[in-house]
DNA sequence: CAACTCAGTCAACAGTTGTTCACTAAATAT
DNA sequence: ATATTTAGTGAACAACTGTTGACTGAGTTG
């Protein structure tokens, strides 16, 4: 049978190598660490297969990146939403995120994995989403009017800070129990403390000239 | 001659092939992506003598992690004692940390590299190294006059905020211009912004109950 | 001086890796 | 109906990997 054409059974093995180097490296390892034989075994092709898809495995992460990334933005667009609609945002917020995440955990164990990790290219790539991400927090920041005693430079940094406290949060928020600590918040409710610490902070913050002598 | 007894002749390979292992990664790659034979290529001794010195890469790994965590206990006492002396502490503070890590840049690499990466020892031992800073942070905090109306949980969040903070930072601190962006603040100078944020949210923390009623 | 310890050598092993080439057969195009 | 495109096959390649065992010779010890 034709029931799908040929365009289309291509799209799903490619999709299928995607989702097999992700499972992968779900068992412990880094991208980089997963071979192309590992990846077409997964799924079932042989090696040379590979490359009717990709050129490289770096292409491949490439496309890992893009796709995460889009994963990524859908949970930011569903945070926006709510925010918009209820109080208590950050608490809501945070909720809405930490449930996102455990959803696509492998997406986003890619992302805390390999931002810093192994592939130069991947690493560069996370690296452009992670700033474009600060670039559109920065400008929504800069719409709230809680916040107009801040400068560009300040909005800039403030982005900076939140995003990446959010991104070296991604580990406790999908392994909420590898960090096995007695008598602590849980990984969810620490993030939204950590975000009213900062956002606190640029509440109050009065400029770079009052450095240091009124505190 | 004799000059170099025999242990301090093996410790001072056990080093060079320590120090390939950090040469090998700066040059891109993550340490599970270094191999044995590499390292051993590098110090110039045959791959079977590596034996002689761990039993596993990932041993080399974790006796990393245990060298790189002392150069790094070793920059927060610069820092601390620098503390006391002087006014505009966190300015201070940054600028000497900075100069400490732009010194030991392999090191530092090694850590931000490797703090999610892919050995799972590695990162264990480095999150374990990790926890040992913020539980240090926390007693500091609590000792401060400024800070004493938090809470107990709330010295523990704001302290990992800070280390996470500044673990974050590592790659920028490290890398100066490799996040090529044109009009903003030296990573130092961004950093010492976002220790503000924090600290200044700090400040004006009011605990847990009054939620977000009052911004 | 003789006996011993042991860091490093040498050669070989079984696996795995990325990449190549000519190929098949089904889906598409003419 | 014929010709073309192309996702996937199968085999082979050179290179590299971690680990082994028996060895050598300088450093140490009694």
């Amino acid at each position: 049978m034709t029931l799908l054409i040929r365009a289309e059974k291509k799209q799903q093995t490619r999709q299928a190598l995607l989702d097999a180097a992700l499972t992968l490296m779900a068992d412990g390892q880094g991208f980089s660490a997963v071979s192309l034989r590992e990846v077409t075994r997964q799924v079932g092709i042989v090696p040379a297969a590979f490359y009717r898809h990709f050129p490289d495995m770096d292409a491949l992460g490439l496309a890992l990146v893009e796709q995460v990334s889009s994963t990524f933005r859908e949970a930011i667009r569903l945070v926006r939403r709510n925010e918009l609609e209820q109080y208590g945002a950050i608490h809501a917020s945070v909720r809405i995120f930490a449930e996102y995440v455990v959803a696509y955990r492998q997406h986003f164990l890619f992302l805390a994995r390999e931002q810093y990790g192994g592939s130069a290219a991947v690493r560069q790539a996370i690296n452009a989403m992670q700033r474009d991400f600060i670039t559109d927090l920065e400008a929504d920041l800069a719409l709230s009017p809680r916040l107009s005693h801040l400068g560009p430079e300040d909005y800039e940094v403030l982005a900076s800070l939140v995003v990446k406290t959010v991104f070296t949060t991604l580990p406790e928020l999908i392994n909420p129990h590898e960090s096995d600590q007695p008598d602590s918040r849980s990984p969810a409710h620490q993030l939204e403390d950590k975000l009213r610490f900062i956002l606190i902070g640029a509440k109050h913050w009065r400029g770079i000239k009052a450095r240091t002598d009124g505190d």
